[in-house]
DNA sequence: ACCGCCGGGTGCC
DNA sequence: ACCGCCGGGTGCC
């Protein structure tokens, strides 16, 4: 088998048994086939090429096929800006965003190469300047590549207009296509989210080098020490801020003109940034055992999208420990360095606050204790508990205080003494935390005295351009903390689509911030390798009762949807249309999933006030359970005492309940805009008993997704009977029913949902990582509500492709040392699949991440998805 | 098009 | 005056 050729080339040595294999039980539905596509044209694996590898499936039962659709032209080999000329001459018109069709037009009279560019509706916008117009007809007459074209900015003169070219091709094609280009003056980009765009420009060449202090018994790597460097150029800084110019004396912002006669302070310190992925990474642990650092890991990412929520495990086994604290490494060693080496003059104070989330509290400490030599003496105090010193003096005299965002906030108001002390530094772990002003932990943040501040973000940038700003109050860039500065230079140009303004916060990050990824490079090699990942879809068909069934949901799902759409509150009702998609996607895995029909047969409008509202709980949890799963977007931390609103979005009762009194009649969804009462919020009643009564054999019955799921382990099992697979779904109800298969099959499993506690966890971990024969080969994961994950500023609802383009990347790149094989399992003409090819359509990923998008575009993006997923 | 490019007018500063 | 420079005319393929 291929798969063993792979791994076994990764040449790992002490566990030849522990192959990974991922399985991946699609039961969600959205955001799985979606991110199915994504991987296979952003993992970088040609659907193509896996064709030989892809497990077969000959059940009576169900069957796979191959993603037809995708087969020919999947793989991207880069992207494009070009321009459409001649505008005048023509009526076509476009929006900005929108895709246009690029039609070769051999018998052009003026140009054999011409390439007329139409809008959607085929009305000719303008033709592909000539130039690029010639080694595209080169491209498009050979068929080497089907070209997409979007005006990512739209008209914004009458002559022409930037086109964003993108070229997909079948791989052997890709030689072609780039040699073509290359030969007339071009190069294709790869393809990337602009931010990571913008972020490749801060991989700059920053290699001069800085040895640790002898207290320091961790040998440091050659890019620790260049970090190190950068670290203390940065606080002993003395170059003006980004955009400041001396002349003739005066300090000028060449940005807003405004000229002063004091130099503006120096921003000391900066923005550490690493690979995305190390967040994710940190982020798992909040589920892991504690502490992670001497296992095995496991990696956690889990993403949320689409309202139709979904979650995405990716796991992998490492033996790279330390790659989990790089972040904390840098800075603890840098504390260090600054405690012992440079010491601290006279005049400055003395110590370092750290602020961090709790989680990882103790490995903040572990850290200090890892690196430092055992016989050096650093002040470490942990503010932190009932008992903690509160006198300003004590903490003074410390080398570094470590407290959380938490404790921060209780005090913040109350005469805070963390308020009162300066610091010599405070560092912010996490500090995308504060990205909302409004929020009382930013303030308490940023109300700190301290000369020199720290950020460390795996993901500076989270969703938008927005969120950079409080990095930038926090580090006191002038004059980008008040607020207008920063919208007119900065954030409305960029969320315009404006270069410059892009060019400028481009150029704000390059000086302010370090930026890891497992493809920097030191010395001309890569950090770290990365690992191979194969992504198979497998199209499982469903039997004839179960096909009925569907359809008689399907068709009641649509029925009350379509009255939604005709009264125009499909949005407002968004809890019920997510509630019907996903008894359709637990149809998919399984048709005792779902109660009886009868419970949600159209009695919307007669019911009583108790069984309207009986009705919407069961809704709710319907909505929850399957993994909606937020972060409140007021307060901004995970959710305490969930609400869900009827547009379906989820908050901590006491954050919107506050919003909706300040309000009052006007109150609006913060999300959506939507109107919301607090009459209308329902709580999140807690789980239902997590009841397992499937167990019975004589009550079982299989379903097509188990059956196909079934053939393929015990495939794998025939094949190498050492083969660990994991296998994911979101609904526990299904992993619940896989057990019994799975006993009957004689498979030694083990399982790992939300319910289990630390313990229970790290022993399911460990337990599959067990190489001993007869040692657990399957584990069952889930993900409950309430988890981990990136968290979507665009809400519950929306679906944010670019998130999920991060999200391929960051695990593509964090699956370290091991190869990893993703079977999705996703039932053919059913919602799952709709959502393939709804996916399909949205390949301008830039677009999205620039947040260019208006509400009311998502909105009607959204209504546009729910119609096709329910064929109205 | 607040560009680039072309070609005619022009010619120390 | 076989150049440079200026400024007006001009503009998809």
């Amino acid at each position: 088998m291929a798969l063993f050729k792979t791994l076994s080339s990764v040449g790992f040595v002490h566990c030849q048994h522990l192959y990974v294999l991922f399985v991946w039980v699609l039961c969600c539905v959205l955001s799985s086939s979606m991110r199915g596509l994504g991987s296979r044209r952003f993992g970088g694996v040609s659907h193509a090429d896996l064709q030989e590898e892809e497990p077969s499936q000959s059940s009576s039962t169900s069957e796979s096929t191959h993603d037809q659709d995708a087969e020919e032209e999947n793989r991207c080999f880069g992207t494009f800006q070009g321009t459409i000329v001649g505008l005048r001459y023509y009526t076509g018109t476009v929006n900005r965003g929108e895709m246009v069709a690029l039609v070769r037009q051999p018998q052009n009279p003026y140009d054999r190469n011409a390439v007329m560019v139409a809008n959607v509706y085929g009305s000719q916008v303008g033709h592909i300047k000539k130039e690029l117009a010639a080694a595209l007809a080169f491209i498009m007459d050979r068929n080497l590549a089907r070209v997409e074209g979007v005006v990512p900015y739209g008209k914004t003169n009458s002559f022409t207009m930037t086109v964003t070219l993108t070229f997909w091709g079948r791989e052997e094609n890709q030689e072609a296509v780039h040699s073509q280009m290359k030969n007339h003056g071009y190069k294709l980009n790869a393809l990337k989210n602009a931010f990571d765009k913008l972020f490749d420009d801060l991989l700059e060449d920053r290699t001069r080098e800085m040895e640790a202090a002898e207290a320091v018994r961790t040998p440091l790597l050659l890019h620790q020490k260049q970090a190190l460097y950068w670290m203390t150029s940065r606080e002993n800084s003395s170059d003006l801020p980004p955009f400041w110019e001396q002349r003739s004396g005066l300090y000028f912002n060449v940005l807003t003109n405004f000229g002063a006669r004091e130099s503006p302070e120096s921003v000391l310190g900066g923005i550490l940034a690493d690979d995305m992925g190390l967040v994710s990474l940190y982020t798992a642990l909040h589920q892991l055992p504690h502490p992670p650092l001497n296992l095995n890991p496991i990696m956690v990412v889990i993403l949320s999208l689409s309202g139709i929520e979904e979650s995405y495990f990716y796991i992998y086994w490492s033996n790279a420990s330390n790659i989990f604290t790089l972040l904390w490494f840098y800075m603890c060693v840098f504390v260090c360095v600054c405690v012992f080496i440079t010491g601290t003059s006279k005049k400055s104070p003395r110590p370092t606050l750290i602020i961090c989330p709790l989680s990882v509290l103790t490995n903040w400490m572990d850290q200090f204790e890892q690196h430092l030599r055992e016989d050096v003496q650093l002040n470490l105090y942990l503010f932190y508990g009932p008992d903690r010193c509160r006198q300003a003096s004590f903490l003074s005299e410390q080398d570094v205080v470590l407290t959380t965002y938490n404790v921060l906030t209780s005090e913040y108001g109350k005469n805070s003494v963390l308020q009162k002390v300066l610091w010599l530094r405070v560092v912010l772990d996490e500090g995308h935390i504060i990205r909302n002003p409004d929020a009382l932990q930013s303030k308490a943040v940023l109300s700190l005295n301290a000369e020199r501040r720290w950020i460390l973000s795996g993901t500076p940038i989270q969703n938008s351009v927005k969120d950079v700003w409080m990095l930038m109050c926090f580090l006191r860039l002038k004059p980008f903390a008040v607020r207008e500065w920063w919208m007119r230079v900065i954030q409305r140009p960029v969320m315009m689509g404006n270069k410059e303004g892009l060019k400028n916060l481009q150029a704000l990050l390059k000086v302010l911030t370090m930026r890891r990824t497992k493809l920097s490079k030191a010395n001309g090699r890569p950090i770290l390798q990365l690992p191979e990942k194969k992504v198979f879809l497998q199209k499982v068909v469903l039997s004839k009762e179960e096909r009925e069934r569907y359809e008689l949901e399907k068709a009641e799902g649509r029925r009350i949807i379509s009255r939604y759409m005709a009264d125009g509150t499909v949005l407002r009702n968004y809890a019920d249309v997510l509630a019907i998609l996903v008894r359709l996607r637990l149809l998919c895995c399984h048709c005792d999933l779902v109660g009886k029909l009868t419970e949600t047969a159209g009695t919307a409008d007669s019911s009583s006030p108790a069984e309207l509202r009986e009705r919407l709980i069961s809704k709710i949890r319907l909505v929850l359970s399957s993994g909606v799963d937020e972060e409140c977007a007021v307060c901004l931390d995970s959710l305490r005492q969930p609400v869900i609103t009827h547009c379906a979005h989820v908050f901590c009762k006491p954050c919107i309940c506050e919003v909706i009194q300040s309000k009052q009649l006007a109150a609006k969804c913060p999300l959506c805009r939507a109107n919301i009462k607090s009459t209308e919020l329902l709580e999140y009643p807690g789980d239902e008993e997590d009841s397992r009564p499937t167990d019975r054999k004589d009550q079982w019955r299989s379903s097509s997704k188990v059956e196909a799921l079934m053939t393929v382990l015990l495939k794998l099992r025939s094949e190498d009977p050492t083969i660990k697979s994991l296998v994911v779904s979101q609904f526990t109800k299904f992993l619940n029913i896989l057990e019994v298969p799975l006993r009957e099959s004689k498979f030694s499993f083990t399982r790992l949902d939300g319910t289990m506690n630390q313990k229970a966890r790290a022993r399911a971990v460990s337990e599959l990582q067990d190489p001993s024969p007869g040692s657990p080969t399957v584990m069952l994961l889930s993900l409950k509500a309430g988890g981990v994950g990136l968290n979507l500023t665009y809400g519950a609802g929306a679906w944010n492709p670019a998130v999920e383009e991060q999200c391929i990347d960051r695990c593509h790149r964090l699956g370290q040392t091991r190869d990893v094989v993703v079977t999705k399992f996703v039932v053919k003409d059913s919602v799952e699949e709709s959502m393939l090819k709804i996916q399909k359509r949205k390949q301008e990923l830039v677009q999205k991440l620039l947040g260019a998008k208006s509400t009311e575009d998502r909105k009607q993006e959204r209504i546009q998805e729910i119609r096709t997923l329910m064929d109205i």
